[in-house]
DNA sequence: GATTTACGGAAAATCGTTTTACAGCGGTGG
DNA sequence: CCACCGCTGTAAAACGATTTTCCGTAAATC
């Protein structure tokens, strides 16, 4: 009944040939004969062998895992990096651990040295802070590693982010073109390197113009970031348009102009950020700037798997460019340079 | 400078103890002296040791893993489910790998398979498919697994579910208490037993009342459902009401009515299926069935946990019940029996 | 006080794979 | 004709923890 699954010395045995063997075949690193290889594999195939990892891990000492922390689960972002990084993976052999942080640096470091104990072949890292405290844990291990999304630059690691200044610009330059100049930016949290640097974005563009936006800063999730802004509209007079940069401010600012029944475009023009099938599936649909999410995944496939195969080149910091997907939320003011109207 | 990490024998020298007092220190299975005890902790802690897992994995033959397979990680669904399991072991020890069948039995099969032979401590599997045909390679590996959403009653293992019938009833009786007679039910695929019995639900209660409702297949991503809606509309007279059965059948009911400019709720009320804060972020918050999503991950655990500790009682079928939010996207049609008016 | 039991700890076997060191063998060049 | 080399494949060591076996001492029983 309960047949433990076959072994390498069960293959060998069934084909006649030694585990060495055997694993020479399967692991292609020492020529064999053909005819051999194929008894060899025949035999793998009816047994249904495949090598334990644990074993193999131990041996070798390093897994074919690849460990991902980001810093929520439930924020949409952080899990279709995942899933990106995942389908890249997934004729390599590899698997993928992963967990969340849940924006803590505390549990960031333990959940961090618990994956370092299974010692996997590679590393990911979304921080949940600049800081990134836990970096010296995971330096010590000597395991190659690299860091998305929060740190655009690192002495010692290779980053994979997005151009946060420009992604901050290109929805500035469509606003500004639109006939907008009294622009409110909603900000999340400013103490993320990310965050900011898609302020400054915003700024330079409108500096050019001689202009500066009004900021919000809304907080990390969807109730506060509305509450914060219904507040922020109740003392000040409200702007043209508003600039959302994070997917979950976002929501935020579509819940407090609901709220009050602000018409988009007609009465505020607004730009999400990232692009999710819902911004898609409405009224007015959203004008948005659109992390390229599958390639952030490929891109941290790629880089991690140089290392893994021993490239030593210095840290490569790889930015990615946002696009901006124009739709309906966004509205021309002055008809004079509207050669480009939002609303189609 | 590259020290490798302490192992149990370094431990064991430094306490002047040997590796197998060290291991009972640590694991607590044998009884051991408190004084030498401490020393033993103090070594290791002195040392920063962590007990190689490939190492302990192969004797054991068990892994501090639990494998999640899901059929799309880009589905907020299925991510909330793996975040609320995730949550869940946190602080026990295990870490969590996780996969994607991408809706195909085959790599279905090939992925659980790669996962399996890490040896976890327990699966968790939301299915493609109702067939499930990778069951027998799990069931042959005689490891604890959990079925989880699709397949509400497989005879040799534990399923976690939700009572999709009841799912289905809560959404048929608001709209029927709000007056609506003319009922659209948008099903994404009736492949699938659950979305089979949340129709069946519906059905019930519309019998009760000499009624049946229109169905539409809409697939299972938002573009086709969509453009399948739309054609559906051109075809037929318009139901007063939609009940949604999907996430994504939500989008594309939501994306269809916005392309046609029918106004929710005046013209036609939605329901929509599961509960996001983008559904809260519009002008006209979305009703919506609600899966606990949290409670599923946490039965999901308990059970598996039990099964990891050696429970053998008879498999059992757990199913949570769906709430309903009703905001207000869903209109009350006739005055008469309006007590409670969907629109607040 | 003698014998049995209990118990704490050490030595050694074990898990399944990879890798190193080496043996056998045929071919080639000196 | 011999020495050497390259090529295949094998035997055996190694990885680091857990677990079984075993031994010596202390406690318990009569």
């Amino acid at each position: 009944m309960t047949t433990k699954p076959a072994s390498i010395r069960d293959v060998a045995e069934r084909a006649g040939v030694s585990p060495a063997t055997v694993s020479n075949v399967l692991g292609g690193r020492k020529p064999v004969n053909a005819a051999l290889a194929e008894r060899v594999r025949e035999a793998a195939r009816s047994l249904g062998y495949e090598a334990d990892r644990a074993a193999s891990l131990l041996r070798t000492g390093k897994a074919r895992i690849i460990a991902v922390l980001v810093p929520d689960l439930d924020n949409p972002f952080f899990t279709s990096v995942v899933s990106a990084i995942e389908t890249s993976l997934r004729d390599q052999g590899y698997e993928i651990i992963v967990a969340s942080s849940n924006g803590s640096e505390a549990t960031e470091l333990s959940r961090l040295s618990a994956m370092l104990a299974w010692r996997p072949a590679g590393f990911v890292v979304l921080p949940c802070s600049d800081d990134f405290p836990a970096r010296s844990r995971i330096e010590q291990a000597k395991i190659p590693y690299v860091i998305a999304d929060r740190i655009t630059r690192a002495p010692t690691a290779d980053t994979v982010s997005v151009d946060n200044e420009d992604a901050g610009a290109i929805g500035a330059r469509h606003l500004i073109e639109n006939g907008h100049r009294n622009i409110l930016v909603a900000a999340s949290v400013l103490d993320l390197g990310n965050i900011r640097e898609r302020c400054e974005g915003v700024a330079a563009v409108l500096a050019q113009q001689g202009l500066a936006a009004s900021r919000i800063e809304t907080g990390g999730d969807f109730e506060t970031a509305s509450a914060r802004l219904s507040r922020w509209l109740d003392d000040n007079t409200p702007p043209t348009a508003i600039l959302a940069l994070t997917n979950f401010t976002t929501l935020g600012v579509l819940a407090a102009l609901a709220e009050r029944q602000i018409a988009i475009p007609q009465s505020i023009s607004l730009i999400g950020f990232d692009d999710y099938a819902w911004m898609r599936a409405r009224a007015t649909p959203l004008t948005a700037i659109s992390q390229p999410v599958q390639e952030i995944g490929e891109a941290i496939w790629a880089r991690l798997k140089a290392r893994i195969e021993g490239d030593t080149s210095p840290p490569a910091h790889i930015q990615l460019k946002c696009t901006l997907k124009v739709r309906a939320s966004t509205a021309s003011l002055s008809p004079t340079d509207s050669f480009s109207t939002g609303a189609v």
